[in-house]
Parts: structure tokens; sequence; C-alpha cells
DNA sequence: ACATATTTGGGTAATTGGGGGC
DNA sequence: GTTGTCCCAATTACCCAAATAT
């Protein structure tokens, strides 16, 4: 498995977040992600952890149990059965990723 | 493994919507639709998905290559009795969202 | 050495998040 | 039950110029 040794430049990251490069470098300012610098000052970001970042923190994962209204039920998000080969997120959760404290 | 798609903030969903991208955060937090958040705290939402909600929800098997048990070809889709396609859009008796552009 | 594109820095406006109430 | 609007705080986007990377 590759670590993710590629570096990424801060437009690459921030074309994957679909923000400006600007916001990337004030992530790695405020350590909300790792970054590398180089000799003359310019940042990189390892791919490894910027595609952890977006590998999907949505909230909607496995919940599938919802409830059925008697009437009024209509929950048309129901796939198909059978096995997932999606990449259960079930294995080593906590990853060595910076504080993750953001909330008031 | 990259699904391709790009990822709209939610502005740009609330104008696909053509609702307060307050309401989309709802969404996202109700968990009715996916989210990616920035290391920043803010949503990012799928263009694939946001364009399957918006297609209808007739989600056709586009995918031929979703493997099904030969035994059970049932389709759990819970439409669920009587009428009642989604909420009525009856948006058109107040000016436009100024939360788009231009607001203080 | 050149030039071009990207990144960096600071500053200001716009957007977003969360809560509360209608 | 949902959606839209109010507040404030935080984050983000666009403006500039200079430095760095290729």
């Amino acid at each position: 498995m590759d670590t993710g040794d590629r570096l990424l430049t801060p437009g690459e990251v921030a074309a994957l977040f679909r923000v400006d490069p600007k916001t990337v470098t004030r992530w790695a300012a405020a350590g909300r992600i790792g970054s590398i610098r180089t000799p003359g000052g310019h940042r990189r970001f390892r791919e490894s952890e910027v595609r952890a970042l977006l590998e999907g923190e949505g909230e909607l994962e496995e919940l599938r149990d919802e409830q059925q209204p008697p009437s009024t039920a209509n929950r048309p998000r129901n796939e198909g059965p059978g096995a997932h080969p999606g990449p259960s997120r079930s294995a080593g959760h906590h990853s060595p990723s910076p504080g993750n404290v953001n909330m008031r």
C-alpha cells in the first residue's frame, strides 16, 4: 500500500477540496493539515492525507435503518441487497490525524 | 476510485434546488444528502449526488455491473401506498433568495 | 541568464455554520 | 413535519504585490 508519498501542491489540494489555494495554506498554517515546506518556503501536502480527508466524513454512511411511518413514508434510498464491495471504514478508524477539535 | 464528480458548495446546491443555503445545510445535517466537510468545517457536496437528486428519483439501472443474487429478484422499493411525491415546491411568492449574491 | 506559472504574504468582502424564533 | 429569516462567529474567496519553482 502506498502510504501516499506523492506530494501535492496547494493548487492541487485546493482543486480537490473545491477551495482556494489560499485556504489550503491557511489549513497548513493552522495545523489542520500536515505540510512539508520546501527550502524556498512553499508548501507540499501528502496525497494520502488529503485523500483521507475527503474520503467522506459525511454523516451519512451506514445509516440505512430508517423507520417507516405507516402512511407517509417515502425513502427512495434503498440499495439492492447483496455484497457491498465498498471499502468499509470499519478498520482502523482513528488515524494519526491532527487533533480535529473544531466545534464551539 | 474517484467517482470523478466535482464538489459543489452549499450555495451552488441551494441555487440548483432553488432553496436557501440553510436548507441545504439542514439536509446534510439530517443525513438526507452526503456531505464532505473541509478542515475548516464547511461542507461540500458531490455533484453526482446532487444531480441524481435533481434528476428525479428515478434511479434507473444504468449500472449493469451490480451483481444481484439470482434468487431474490425483489425490489425493495418502498414507495408507500397512496400518492405523495416529494414535497410541494410552492416557491414563488417571495423575492428570490437574497442570500445568494449581494447581501449586506 | 531568461520568462512563465504557481505560491506566498496581507487585507477586505462574501459565504457558511450553528442556534433561536416565526 | 418542512422552509425561510434573524442573529453572531468562523471560514472562505478575491484583491494586491513579491518570491519561488519549473
